[in-house]
RNA sequence: CGCGGGGUAGAGCAGUCUGGUAGCUCGUCGGGCUCAUAACCCGGAGGUCGUCAGGUUCAAAUCCGGCCCCCGCAA
């Protein structure tokens, strides 16, 4: 079967090499946004998908845009039978939805139509969600929006973070799409095609810098899922009583029952962690952290660094 | 040349401004105490202070310069 795949991040990459390895699937041509400056310096930095494509040989496209029609041309040559899209940024125009005669499939990171959009592994976590899966469905021009084929779901646990979530995702997009690929070739595709349900529509908004800040004013469960479906990327954060930013890397929830009725942010207790105060009294143990300008360090050594102590008030001017 | 922080013992840091015996918390090793312990006490090992047998100096972790590496922000 003749695919293109068009993917940009390390969940499109695992999702690719899934699909790579499919007997029947036989990749023309993959399709990743341009190449950009990222990081310190600036530098060009290539996306996961092409360095991957690159590494098997396969054909790369990275156009700018396809609203205008450029591609065209090199789609009818590359002439797919069936195109696969697993988080690659673009909106796809019409000519590129008809062109496949087993249409354009996706991966998406969630339950559809829970969590439409752009990051719905991250805020399923942040909501408190105890299941959550993959979705595979035709694409359509709307956001996330197409008649589903299958779903494979697997559990949220209080161990899981955005990138233990993400990495088991990643691996569930590979194998929905080789059982989309599987149908196809015995003819069930669509056995079990379903319109999404208006009922239950939600939307999983990019992640912006203000989704980062904690608010000790929160609960302690809300603050606990907050952190874990930022972590370790790009991260919690809360500042210090210096000003200083302070990324949470990992954190436990604290099983004494105990209630605090010191501030919001207040640190009462350093001796396996940093222990904080947030807003129903509860506290969270924070295990983990990343100094301003430092790497990631367990707490620990943070506090051996003697850069906090019992009584400092995280976020203080962050609350409210 | 986007902005900024940093490289000192296995870990996290202080010391650098105001050159002159390399220090703290922890880990580790040995001993002690204890019914016992991740607790406590005593003692020890462990560092070319990123690098250039660079420059200045009687003397450089500290001042000057080149280079390498790590990280935060911003995109």
């Amino acid at each position: 079967m003749r695919i293109v795949f068009m993917g940009t991040p390390d969940l499109a990459k695992v999702c690719l090499e899934a699909v790579y390895a499919h007997p029947a699937a036989e990749i023309v041509g993959v399709l990743t946004q341009p190449d950009k400056p990222k990081g310190r310096g600036m530098k060009m930095v290539a996306p996961p998908v092409k360095v991957f494509a690159e590494e098997k040989g396969l054909p790369v496209y990275q156009p700018v845009t396809l609203k205008d029609g450029a591609f065209a041309e090199e789609l009818a040559k590359l002439d797919p039978e069936l195109i696969i899209v697993a988080a690659y940024g673009k909106i796809l125009p019409a000519y590129v939805l008809e062109y496949p005669k087993y249409g354009c499939v996706n991966a998406h990171g969630s339950l559809l139509p829970k969590y439409r959009g752009a990051s719905p592994i991250q805020r399923a976590i942040m909501d408190g969600e105890t299941e959550t899966g993959i979705t595979a469905m035709y694409m359509n021009e709307g956001l996330d929006t197409g008649d589903m084929i299958l779903k494979l779901t697997c559990p949220i646990t209080d161990e899981d973070d955005f990138g233990t979530l993400h990495d088991t995702l990643a691996d569930l997009a590979g194998k929905a799409m080789c059982q989309v690929i599987d149908k196809i070739l015995d003819g069930t595709v669509d056995d079990n095609r379903t319109v999404q349900p208006e009922e239950g529509v939600t939307y999983a908004a990019k992640i912006e810098k203000a989704d980062t800040l904690l608010s000790f004013a929160e609960s302690a469960e809300k603050l606990f899922c907050q952190i874990r479906g930022l972590s370790p990327m790009p991260y919690a954060m809360t500042h210090t009583p210096d000003g200083k930013i302070l990324k949470i890397t990992t954190v436990k929830r604290d099983k004494a029952e105990k209630t605090y009725n010191e501030a919001p942010g207040t640190v009462v207790d350093l001796s396996e962690g940093i222990r904080v105060v947030c807003g129903d009294g509860k506290t969270l143990l924070f295990t983990g952290v990343v100094p301003e300008g430092k790497s990631r360090m367990a707490a620990m050594d943070y506090i051996r660094g003697r850069k906090i102590a019992v009584g400092d008030v995280l976020g203080k001017d962050d609350i409210g």
